[in-house]
DNA sequence: TAAAAAAGTAACTAGTTAGTGCGTTAAGTG
DNA sequence: CACTTAACGCACTAACTAGTTACTTTTTTA
């Protein structure tokens, strides 16, 4: 039995990525292989949860369904997060920390202020294709007027870094004399999402409204091209 | 549907206890007062479906609540509408119905282009603004993959008279020289829905996020302001 | 007016669902 | 090694939920 715990806790770190490493810092030399690993169970939940949160919403999602899909019993989830909305909270908070984190990592104060807007605009754009949960996410705790979000503290310090962020790209620009005065960075950075999210999050519905298939490859493309042009047109002196 | 039958419907419901009109078998030709009333219960639960779907989606509301706020029994639903999934099919189907009536309504093919996008602009604005049910049926629909709204047909003809307005409106304005060439109908549409929608169904999380009160009058009016010149800035030469 | 059709109701079912009580077992500690 | 702590699992429940059965009452029709 021992074996096969082993075996499946190694599987369930395989599946999330390398997350050995995050072992506590025993000084024990010959590092056993936990068969309970607490922060490996935590993660694995957490992943399972974000998938089955942003395919059904906070409503629709299955707590039985999360602790299946994480190996871990149900009974844990529990334990670690106290109840389904306490889960739904954590992957939440964990959502915006990612994009945030990787917006700022973006280091766009060096660039020209307009290729660091298009850079902008690009990775917001690759960000919602490579993480579609986020939007889910997004949506599903709006439906619910933001009541978990609103618990959070350590939002607010990320979302200041990252609005200030826009408003010395807007600034350079504006000194430089390539972006025009008094746009408000607020408005702007709603701007910027929005062009990306709401294609997105309304691909399906578009599609059929559109009558076009709206994730096809060039239609993909021909969207990024049109939100650049839109956001620099809107910028530009 | 007779006219009458709503009106005595609307307030002579046998639960209330209406009895005045209660003409047994006197042969009076004209109108009756129906005590039931299929049109007026059909009614009756389709507007409670709308706010229970908007309120919770489809996976959140609730049949006995959707019922008990139509004050219709709520075998009624299963006779009238089959199921819940089809019961929001029917929801989904009247609300895009509603907003494309409201926007060939406009009647902006008389209008300097330039003013005309601006009115589709704030028309889209107010209109989900006053409706707000509407966004949020529209994100239930997208988190089920559009599976009800492909079934529809009806959707298709208003869907292309819609695209055709605008594609219309660019046309004069490219004749007229106002406007650029080349812009995709589509794209623009997508821009204006997106501007509007992606604000309003992310207030929530926006109002935290930007530590802004983003429905507050003079924020609503800031925004209509921006996105009006978001549009028009786009489509200039 | 009698009978058929349609509108409406109460009570029920079978399957879920979030959440728990309590026991078991592995890991760290002195 | 004994002992404490923390990770984990089984089996349960109380409330809920979409959908139904079987019936009554009203309206229409022939």
């Amino acid at each position: 039995m021992s074996q096969s715990g082993l075996v499946a806790t190694a599987d369930g770190q395989a599946v999330m990525g390398e997350v050995m490493d995050s072992t506590p810092a025993s000084a024990t030399p010959a590092k056993k292989p936990r068969i309970r690993d607490a922060e490996a169970t935590k993660a694995r939940i957490l992943d399972a949860a974000k998938k089955e949160f942003a395919k059904n919403g906070l409503g629709g999602a299955r707590v039985d369904v999360i602790a299946e899909k994480a190996r871990a019993n149900k009974r844990m989830i529990y334990h670690y997060f106290e109840s389904k909305e306490g889960l739904f909270q954590t992957v939440l908070e964990n959502a915006y920390v990612d994009i945030r984190t990787a917006e700022l990592k973006l280091n766009l104060d060096h660039l020209e202020p307009r290729e660091a807007l298009e850079r902008l605009v690009r990775f917001t754009w690759e960000y919602y294709q490579k993480n579609p949960e986020f939007i889910t996410l997004v949506n599903s705790e709006n439906l619910h007027r933001a009541k978990h979000l609103k618990k959070s503290e350590v939002i607010k310090v990320y979302s200041r870094k990252f609005v200030s962020m826009v408003t010395t790209i807007l600034e350079r620009g504006v000194s430089t004399g390539v972006f025009r005065q008094g746009i408000d960075p607020v408005q702007l950075n709603i701007t910027i999402a929005a062009i990306g999210y709401y294609y997105l999050t309304n691909r399906f519905t578009g599609s059929i409204v559109f009558e076009r298939d709206l994730m096809a490859k060039e239609a993909l493309e021909e969207r990024l091209r049109f939100n650049i042009d839109t956001i620099l047109r809107l910028v530009s002196v």
